[in-house]
RNA sequence: GCGCCCGUAGCUCAGUUGGAUAGAGCGUCUGGCUACGAACCAGAAGGCCGGGUGUUCGAGUCACCCCGGGCGCACCA
């Protein structure tokens, strides 16, 4: 609602301004500092002032003195050195609000490619993953919201070396066949993400130990693309069964996607062979014949050396696969994957997965206009890389689009690891923070996270309600354990490293989920109780005009949370085209906190007089759905009670 | 060496793309529960926005130079 208001009032003053001087001036609408200022600040005069010559402020009295009446707004007045100050008329805001007017999803045709979580399936996914997933779904939640059309994918690196070293380990160090691992799957008391992981910090320090023993690595990788043998059916097996135990973890934060591409069939479709004659007809790469990069097709022009695309074994690099997958998002391969069902969500939605043999599904997926890879900020080289291949292959446009929306690791504090018995050097403890690392086995598992929280969220519930069945309290704090979590990855900016701290995260007070929660409970907790006494929630629309409405507004308290309340479509706006689902968090934090002060300073059910009593109830009941809207992007749902 | 990111209250972080008197949470201190349940609210203390020079009506925000920290720059991903 505020977000058309303020478009609608921009374009009033970029007309008048077009008409009476002539210039085409981008107007723009500020939010004043202070809410005594009004809600809209217009900076117009500023701009104005370096074509006309002239004072902001006079030029500033001269718009307000002649650009006439404007729709919803009540006044206007020049403040400062030359801000205009727009006054909305308060009864007619609320009154569009009421009948729910200007909250129209403008629904665009583009389909917009969102890729994130690509956990390599080869151990049990840890906290960095789980800010990617975070980042990534609430992103797409965001872009969903106001309209798009959003496809998730959630790629998988299922030949890769890390599922190389777990499958090596298995093979040459734990002497186990896929029949025995298959036992291992099978068996209830074993954690098989778990054991990998473990399985994965041995064999990496084995290598270490015994440099010689690589040659297990290469072997392994050679079996597992040629796809044959006890090696490449282990890999399939490792792989399909990690990605399952990712995609439950996953599901435990709402997190869900549409298809999973993986890079075995990138490789038996041949993706990699039609991209790699594109990039060598187009003369994108050239084969190096001298120097270190000698026998090696090799990319120019990002570092001094180039960049390595095919080694002179002829394999490929990662890199080069993801030029290929990249094409293919946007449709520019001329190939396509088959499909299968992976598994479905509990609403029928079908979870895709790429497979190399013809199917009769009829799914289609790629074909974006607009692709978004949630990747860390570690791999911007590599990222940088497949831009520069698009480019070089001419797809300049695609590569604009091509979004590397990058994030800062998580990493642990060094309190934390001494709270979870990680033994530290010297030299780490004096850092601010720690990075975590698949390879020694150094971090915080996703599923251990989530059960502490649940665990610390179910004390809290069950002391607070006795009373309930341990079903419900259960679901309460599951609720309130992913509000925690989610919010916790989420409220910090994507280029912020965040050094993760047990005692932060397990937080239920002040900037967290609970918080947001929580005010939203209260808020339906004033209509339950209202219904409780025997009396009915009313009619507002027909107990509430406008003249009602613009009464009870000139208590600034109730203007300026009506105000806030309203802003859910702005704030998304604004979080989107700055690429921050942080400003997401930070709004509804701002809401619930402005509620949770009415909420105290105005006993809503005790009020007297009827027309007051309806309208709080009216703005507890637009603030309650408000909130759960905008805690629905973050991920958050609104528990029962709590 | 080259490239990117960061430095804001005791701690952890925001700061609407250059705007009005720099904000929040935690922590500390003070006050508020017979309940629309205090996982809350109100108030207080706490700042050379790392340092310097510039750009302009105006800089936490932009440019350049220092200082301090992080991450990249593989025939790993």
């Amino acid at each position: 609602m505020f977000h058309s208001l303020e478009k609608q009032i921009a374009a009033a003053f970029h007309a008048h301004i077009q008409i009476r001087y002539g210039i085409d001036l981008p107007v723009a609408a500020e939010q004043p500092r202070q809410s005594e200022f009004g809600e809209i600040a217009i900076p117009a005069a500023f701009q104005l002032a370096r074509h006309l010559k002239q004072a902001p402020k006079r030029i500033a009295a001269e718009i307000v003195a002649e650009i006439g009446p404007v729709e919803g707004v009540a006044a206007m007045e020049v403040a400062g050195n030359g801000y205009i100050n727009v006054r909305l008329d308060r009864g007619a805001y609320a009154e569009a609000l009421l009948r729910g007017e200007g909250e129209e999803a403008a629904e665009t045709g583009e389909k917009i490619i969102v890729e994130h979580t690509n956990i390599n399936p080869n151990k049990a996914a840890h906290i960095g993953h789980l800010r990617n997933a975070a980042l990534g779904d609430t992103f797409v939640r965001m872009l969903r919201a106001r309209g798009n059309r959003v496809e998730v994918q959630n790629y998988i690196d299922n030949t890769g070396v890390q599922v190389a070293d777990v499958v090596a380990g298995f093979h040459y160090l734990d002497h186990k066949g896929p029949a025995e691992v298959q036992t291992l799957i099978d068996d209830a008391t074993v954690r098989f993400d778990y054991y990998c992981w473990d399985l994965y910090a041995k064999i990496s320090g084995y290598y270490k130990d015994h440099p010689e023993s690589l040659a297990w690595r290469a072997e392994t990788l050679h079996a597992i693309e040629a796809g044959e043998g006890e090696l490449a059916e282990l890999a399939h097996l490792v792989a399909d069964t990690v990605v399952a135990a990712h995609l439950a973890t996953m599901q435990r934060l709402d997190v869900e996607y549409d298809v999973l591409p993986r890079e075995s069939e990138i490789l038996h479709l041949h993706f990699w062979s039609a991209a790699f004659d594109l990039l060598k007809e187009r003369k994108a790469i050239y084969f190096e014949t001298e120097g270190k990069n000698a026998g090696c097709w090799v990319m120019p022009g990002l570092s001094e050396e180039g960049k390595v695309i095919v080694r002179s074994d002829g394999t490929v690099v990662y890199t080069g696969k993801d030029i290929a997958y990249q094409l293919w998002k946007f449709g520019l391969l001329g190939k396509d994957f088959y499909y299968r069902p992976w598994s479905s969500y509990s609403d029928g939605r079908v979870v895709w997965v790429s497979t190399d043999e013809p199917t009769e599904s009829g799914q289609h997926f790629g074909h974006g206009s607009r692709v978004y890879n949630v990747i860390d900020s570690r791999q911007s080289y590599l990222q940088d890389v497949v831009v520069a291949g698009l480019r070089a292959l001419g797809y300049n446009e695609q590569a604009d689009r091509s979004i590397h929306f990058n994030y800062e690791m998580v990493a642990l504090s060094p309190r934390c690891c001494a709270d979870l018995g990680i033994p530290l050097s010297e030299e780490d403890r004096k850092r601010p923070y720690v990075e975590v690392s698949g390879r020694k086995g150094l971090g915080v598992k996703a599923d251990d996270l989530i059960d502490t929280l649940i665990a610390r969220a179910l004390e809290e519930v069950v002391s607070r309600h006795p009373e309930n069945s341990e079903e419900e309290n259960r679901r309460a704090a599951g609720q309130i354990a992913i509000a925690a979590l989610r919010y916790f990855l989420l409220k910090y900016t994507r280029n912020t490293v965040i050094a993760f701290d047990l005692q932060e995260a397990l937080s239920f007070e002040g900037d967290t989920g609970p918080y947001l929660q929580y005010s939203a409970v209260r808020a339906r907790n004033i209509l339950r109780k209202l219904e409780e006494r025997g009396e009915e929630i009313p009619d507002f629309t027909s107990e509430l005009n406008r003249e009602a409405l613009a009464r009870q507004l000139q208590w600034e308290d109730f203007w300026q949370l009506l105000l806030g309340a309203s802003k859910a479509d702005s704030a998304i706006e604004s979080a989107v085209s700055a690429g921050e689902p942080a400003h997401v968090a930070k709004y509804a934090f701002q809401l619930a906190q402005a509620f949770s002060n009415f909420y105290q300073k105005y006993p809503v059910i005790h009020e007297a007089r009827r027309e007051k009593k309806v309208f709080l109830l009216w703005m507890t009941d637009f603030f309650r759905r408000q909130l759960a809207r905008t805690a629905g992007i973050l991920g958050i749902q609104v528990p029962e009670y709590m």
